[in-house]
RNA sequence: CGGGGCGUAGCGCAGCCUGGUAGCGCACCUGCCUUGGGAGCAGGGGGUCGGAGGUUCAAAUCCUCUCGCCCCGACCA
């Protein structure tokens, strides 16, 4: 609850609400924003913050900020212009990509808009901290990033711009590490909790942040960006870019035994596996699929059954296996362009097969045991079938590349999978020293030796939460804010501001609410009952009073919950005591 | 980056094909009326038609270039 002198007049604040929103705002979240006059567009992913949509925001900040400094962290401010020699130390500068948008000053030096703060904390930290006694140290700040999105859009769902609370611990142990990522895991739930959203903590990649395990925290939403799979059973869940997939005998494949003759027969036009297994009458779990893929380290083929879909993610770690290299990840991978889909396999793009390829193979484990299935023959408008393993073809390895889909096993229990989506809108990871070696920041142990810190990372997106609370507490008329978020808990609506008595008995509430700590939007506009209600619905605080002249005559007032349908009538005298009761 | 689409008043759009006075709804301003679910009537303000160049007696409209915005993009092996 905010105290004394938060209330306003709603003439004296600028809320332009819209009718129509633009065509552009395609999720519900952007579409109502707009509507209710919280944000307006600057430039592509970049806003303004109107002072309703402010409010929403500073909301969101002070409950991390308040857990945040519950679970021990400091708040510090840093900087958005970052120098490029930190990007450099930490290598990032050359590996970051387009995302990083980088700028010159007046003299012609390298400096780039801060995406994330590692390299800053982890600078800072290594002046001014010496030794084991004074760790371990969480900060962290709530500011302002900006990643040059290739495609932003949803509104503050995706921006350029954003507001992000980010924060980074510094350990001396690896365990007092993960003592603090399970302290950052519940200070999330706690937080998350406190905004009144439907969540799930998942296991995800650590993509180009980097570490050795991290969690999301997904706010579940069908407009999510993220597919994730929960196991019905236990409490795995997973990111689907991450989520292993459990090696299984499956059906259709094992039922023939015995291998029959390899086969070539004609397929013309037929490239996908719908379209062959279609015309050849076989099952799609029969196809191999053989993707040729390019890497940072080489090219190479990919088999996956015809029902399955390739999940790059996981490609990229196993790429150095087919090439006996080391254990460090590709760069990059990417499906080959044609010219060199018709170098590798001698034929156009469609008809690719493991049989005779010229080049390593890596293969799903459900191509693994498979007996006669289909497969491209390297020459145009043909296929193979009661292809063989071994017999016709060699694997260089087996590994976990696809997507887990729907009915898939529990990797961890004998539940099953099941696919939802998300929206990220938190993400801890335990980094390790990955920053702090290649940054050269170390502290003296108690015996006197220079170690590098063992650090953590914890991100929150302030806007994305916002968002995706509207995401799931909305109706046909607007949003639905829960008391935690809303920009006020009580929206006054003098039906009609030019009678006296109702102007006076809303003025009276007005003072009484404010007096007691209740932040009050009072609708004081000169406008229509009718106009006044639709925005009040739009703008969604959680209580409606609506002051009117018979119901005054009455010394009743009418209560309206957001949440709920149908109004109420309340004594004016208990007034307070009711709304008191339901902002608990 | 590749493919597609769109830029005309604050928002949503028509006009463009077939060149000739720039329009409609909402919003805004004034007045009357009205005050419990985006009222009604009357009057009014607001446009470099994204920008530049070209064709033409004449360009929102035709041509060229450019900028901006939006949508889609392994599932083809």
């Amino acid at each position: 609850m905010q105290g004394k002198g938060d209330s306003m007049r709603f003439t004296k604040m600028l809320v332009p609400t819209i009718k129509e929103a633009p065509k552009d705002a395609e999720v519900i979240s952007h579409q109502l924003m707009l509507r209710a006059g919280m944000i307006r567009k600057v430039a592509s992913g970049i806003y303004n913050f109107l002072p309703l949509g402010l409010r929403v925001i500073k909301k969101v900040e002070n409950i991390v900020r308040e857990e945040m400094n519950r679970a021990g962290a400091q708040e510090v401010l840093m900087p958005m212009v970052i120098p490029s020699e930190l990007w450099q130390e930490s290598k990032r500068w050359d590996v970051y990509g387009r995302e990083l948008l980088r700028l010159k000053d007046r003299h012609d030096r390298d400096f780039c808009l801060g995406p994330t703060h590692e390299e800053v904390i982890t600078d800072m930290v290594r002046r001014d901290v010496r030794s084991y006694r004074q760790l371990p140290l969480n900060f962290y700040q709530i500011q302002t990033k900006f990643r040059d999105e290739i495609r932003p859009r949803f509104g503050l769902m995706r921006g350029r711009e954003f507001i992000m609370k980010d924060a980074y611990s510094f350990h001396a142990t690896e365990e007092c590490a993960e003592r603090e990522y399970k302290n950052m895991y519940e200070t999330y739930t706690r937080i998350f909790e406190r905004c009144g959203l439907k969540f799930k903590a998942v296991e995800a990649d650590t993509g180009q942040i980097g570490g050795s395990f991290s969690h999301e925290f997904m706010v579940l939403a069908e407009t999510g960006e993220d597919a994730i799979a929960s196991c019905n059973k236990c409490n795995y869940a997973a990111n689907i870019e991450k989520a292993e997939a459990r090696r299984q005998v499956s059906g259709v494949r094992c039922q023939v035994s015995g291998e029959k003759p390899l086969t070539k027969v004609s397929t013309p036009h037929m490239k996908s596996v719908e379209e062959v297994s279609k015309f050849l009458k076989v099952n799609p779990q029969l196809l191999v699929k053989t993707l040729i893929y390019d890497s940072s380290i080489g090219s190479f083929a990919v088999l996956l059954r015809g029902d399955y879909e390739l999940n790059e993610t996981k490609l990229k770690k196993h790429v150095p296996e087919i090439f006996n290299q080391g254990a460090v990840d590709a760069d990059w991978v990417k499906l080959a362009d044609d010219k060199t889909v018709r170098d590798i396999t001698n034929a156009p793009s469609g008809f690719a097969g493991p049989v005779g390829l010229k080049c390593k193979i890596i293969a799903d484990y459900s191509i693994h045991g498979i007996k006669n299935a289909v497969t491209g023959a390297n020459e145009k408008d043909a296929h193979f079938i009661n292809v063989n393993i071994d017999r016709d073809f060699k694997v260089e390895t087996f590994a976990d590349l696809r997507n887990v889909v729907s009915g898939d096993n529990c990797p961890r229990c004998d539940g099953t999978l099941e696919i939802m989506r998300g929206i990220e809108v938190g993400h801890i990871f335990k980094l390790g020293a990955k920053y702090s070696e290649s940054m050269n920041a170390a502290f003296l142990d108690e015996n006197g030796k220079e170690r590098p810190f063992i650090m953590g990372c914890y991100g929150i997106g302030i806007g994305r939460t916002a968002a995706a609370s509207i995401e799931q507490n909305h109706d046909k008329d607007g949003i639905i804010w829960p008391f935690p978020l809303a920009p006020f808990h009580v929206h006054i609506v003098p039906v009609n501001v030019n009678d006296r008595t109702v102007m006076d008995a809303a003025e009276g509430i007005y003072n009484e609410l404010e007096t007691a700590g209740i932040s009050v939007l009072m609708d004081d506009r000169d406008e229509r009952a009718g106009m006044k209600f639709k925005d009040a619905d739009l703008i969604g605080v959680p209580i409606r009073l609506t002051i009117g002249s018979k119901n005054l005559e009455n010394g009743m007032v009418e209560i309206k919950l957001r949440k709920e349908t149908t109004p109420f009538l309340c004594k004016r005298d208990e007034l307070l005591e009711k709304v008191k009761g339901a902002l608990k």
